[in-house]
DNA sequence: TAGACTGTTGACTGCTCAGTCATTTTTTTA
DNA sequence: TAAAAAAATGACTGAGCAGTCAACAGTCTA
């Protein structure tokens, strides 16, 4: 009956990845609230309203579920970005819809985004250059579009990868004075604000005639 | 012999500072290295050459060691910065006269902008809203300064504190870029890259006729 | 329903490390 | 130079926590 013995490895696996699912979103809200170090795998087990002995069958050591947590919400957030980059037309517009994914994205994963940018980059997890790997794809798919743009001379002739890390940079920042205070402006003021300012520094500049 | 008392207590005084800023700058580079939490006392110690014991002498806890340095670089950071943004004339030197500060001290100070920018802030320590609160300042001058630039229509009208945190996003993300990877560019090249930027996103829109 | 099997549990173990303090070493005083 | 004072030391203690595993609970099979 190898259907059967097919059924019955798939629904193991199905439970299998239900649990570690469950497990990832309490090992979420936990690290997003004490930081790696600090948080302990008892006060992810009861956030997950399971024993201890439960989350190393599903997973092997605290770091393996931290990463777990992170490969999980650094892919989606990157497959987002670049969906919503994919689908604007113009290099403003592909750094608008940037900056838009990544508003949206940190407010529907305010702890994710705690993780990410509250993080020591220096625990023996994941390191922040393996988290900039991911975030590098976006990035250069910014770089690529305003290449293009300049050679138009739609915006102003700076190096183009650097003109997409800067984006990158400003969106981060403002994302992460958004989480450590109390902000006193709206994400899309924020996110509009910044679009504006971007776009008025590619401006080409004016020519003497 | 009120003199000689004197005289004696500010002897040691003067050694107890100076064993304390030789523990602070071993715990500096233990800090950078570790991150606050996977640091130990006994590393402090070793990389002082000094044993565990004294260094409770000369402080009461792990975390008073950690607020040492940090208050001691922030404090000369912030002075410093200031310093140089006073000492500019005009609203877009001050800006320069930031990015340039912050950059210089980055060189000089490799260890405690590691601190700084890698550090979580979910630790037991000074958190980074305290930090925020030390970076404030400096900030907070730029933004009167592009104020009244603004008035003056020498720069576009957007909320100047807006715009000086946007700066400040700026410098800060570059300098994470750079202590993140190996830099393929120079200092100078990033500070003169993120100068330009930010003043051609200044540049008043050219008025139509 | 007995027996086998799968998934769950939490008490327990071993290790790390912050902080202590009785002892030793160095410096000062007389 | 001897006694007293100050500074430095590192072995030790207790707490906290990652990871284990023998026992238990629930489910399926014959």
């Amino acid at each position: 009956m190898p259907e059967l013995a097919q059924q019955i490895k798939t629904k193991k696996q199905v439970v299998s990845e239900f649990r570690q699912s469950e497990i990832i979103s309490a090992a979420r809200k936990v690290f997003a609230e004490k930081g790696y170090m600090a948080a302990t795998v008892d006060e992810i087990a009861a956030e997950a309203a399971l024993a201890k002995g439960t989350i190393y069958v599903y997973f092997e050591s605290k770091e393996q579920i931290y990463n777990a947590v992170l490969e999980n919400d650094l892919d989606a957030l990157r497959a987002r970005t670049l969906e919503q980059i994919a689908a604007a037309g113009t290099a403003r517009e592909k750094i608008s819809a940037y900056v838009n994914a990544r508003f949206k994205y940190c407010e529907e994963r305010r702890d994710f985004f705690r993780i990410m940018y509250i993080e020591p980059s220096s625990s023996p997890v994941l390191s922040k250059a393996k988290a900039r790997e991911w975030l590098r794809e976006p990035v250069h798919q910014l770089a690529v579009a305003i290449e293009s743009a300049i050679a138009k001379k739609l915006i102003s002739p700076w190096p183009p990868e650097l003109l997409a890390w800067t984006v990158a940079d400003l969106t981060t920042g403002a994302l992460q004075r958004r989480l450590a205070g109390t902000p006193t402006t709206t994400a899309r003021e924020d996110a509009d604000f910044l679009i504006e300012f971007i776009n008025a520094a590619l401006r080409p500049a004016q020519v003497e005639n």
